[in-house]
DNA sequence: TGTACATCAGTGAACGCGCGTTCACTGATGTAC
DNA sequence: TGTACATCAGTGAACGCGCGTTCACTGATGTAC
């Protein structure tokens, strides 16, 4: 009984570690379940393929993740006060830290891993989690229109975008960041500070005025 | 003569598109040699190996991009009046158009195959970056430093690296962020006016107030 | 309570396949005398 | 001008290797009568 779970779970961990650490095709079945320390085997057993584990890694976070980022966002839904753009990217904040709680480097895996789903060339991954989460796009979206009604909803677009790569790649290369950041300041910086420190960042940009020539287009 | 050279360049340019579309793992030499209609041991026989191709697609991309990048760099650097934030952000624009221009999609490649190399497990196109290309990263920097002069080092530090995230994120995603964009919002967007979408975010993101807590840190 | 059968997690070895690389070779062009 | 040799770009076929997947199998646990 508890062998039964945990090669199912021992094989999700490492799996995890390695895709975010070298990308999907760059890893293989015999990594993987070396790693776990489990039979090649048990892999196609448990899951059929390894295109079907790669898909239940990211659905093991992105559940976690959306549980976490639901609790934050209805307050602020709830609320008929229209919350500030601080408010709203803090609903993230959280969420994220639970994530790095629950294993080491979480935060950083997972958005490597958000980074090299984007990044697929056949995009299926981008389609699962289209069909998957879009609802929770679309509540963090209407959100931030309600703390910033006069941006178009074009230009809200392009912003949303802005932020989801700033967010990405800062938090995708953070371990690394954070190493250089610390031999060169010695700073020790945690993952909390490293999203205090983007924050401002990307409250100011979103707020930004646009520049006129592209203002009324659309 | 005329086919010397172009074997060599048909490759480059055959496994550039492939790269950026799919990764390096992800393409075969026996793809790139197809593509390139050249014979597969060609490859092996005008770059010594898959290692050697992928650093010379890169080392071509580069040179095209940090020559112009210089060329814009230049009169801010001659000139005592300390330029804007956006004057140097700028500097970015001509160069990337022109690496654009050459040839399709060279901007969204070229983005994508940094953010691959960025993303490596070895780190080894990272170093070769690193020794090859750091002092206009230095010169770029001290030009941020002279238009911001009240940033400290380390806020700088992370700074840069947050709208180096926003723009190897937005450009390597901007095909399908275009298409996007141009369905739903009947709007057709060119290279420029993405980038001129990215400088008022960028600028005001860079110039944001730190938040307290952090400030006086280091 | 005892027996027969079904289900299930896991295994070890082998499968065919596509990969990067190598090698002996060709044929055109350039160079020396 | 003619011949011998060297250099060079390119070729076709084969190499061994690691890959994801498959398959027949084991042994433990659960279920029916």
């Amino acid at each position: 009984m508890t062998s039964k779970q945990s090669t199912k779970n021992r094989i999700l961990d490492a799996a995890e570690a390695l895709f975010a650490d070298r990308g999907f095709a760059e890893t293989s079945l015999r990594t993987i379940t070396h790693r776990a320390d489990v039979n090649l085997a048990s892999v196609n057993y448990h899951f059929g393929s390894k295109k079907s584990l790669i898909q239940a890694v990211f659905d093991r976070f992105l559940q976690g993740f959306v549980k976490g980022l639901d609790a934050e966002m209805q307050p602020l839904e709830r609320s008929t006060a229209a919350p500030s753009v601080e408010q709203v990217l803090h609903t993230l904040v959280k969420p994220l830290m639970t994530v790095d709680d629950r294993r080491q480097h979480g935060s950083s895996n997972f958005m490597k891993l958000l980074g090299r789903a984007y990044a697929e060339s056949q995009g299926h991954m981008r389609r699962f989690m289209q069909e998957h989460y879009a609802a929770y796009l679309v509540r963090f979206t209407s959100l931030l229109h309600r703390a910033a009604p006069d941006l178009t909803n074009n230009e809200m677009f392009w912003r949303l975008h802005f932020m989801l790569g700033t967010v990405i790649f800062t938090l995708a290369g953070s371990d690394a960041l954070r190493d250089i950041a610390a031999s060169d300041f010695r700073e020790s910086v945690s993952l909390e500070q490293t999203l205090e420190r983007l924050l401002p960042f990307l409250a100011a940009g979103f707020r930004a005025e646009p520049i006129h020539s592209l203002k009324n287009v659309s």
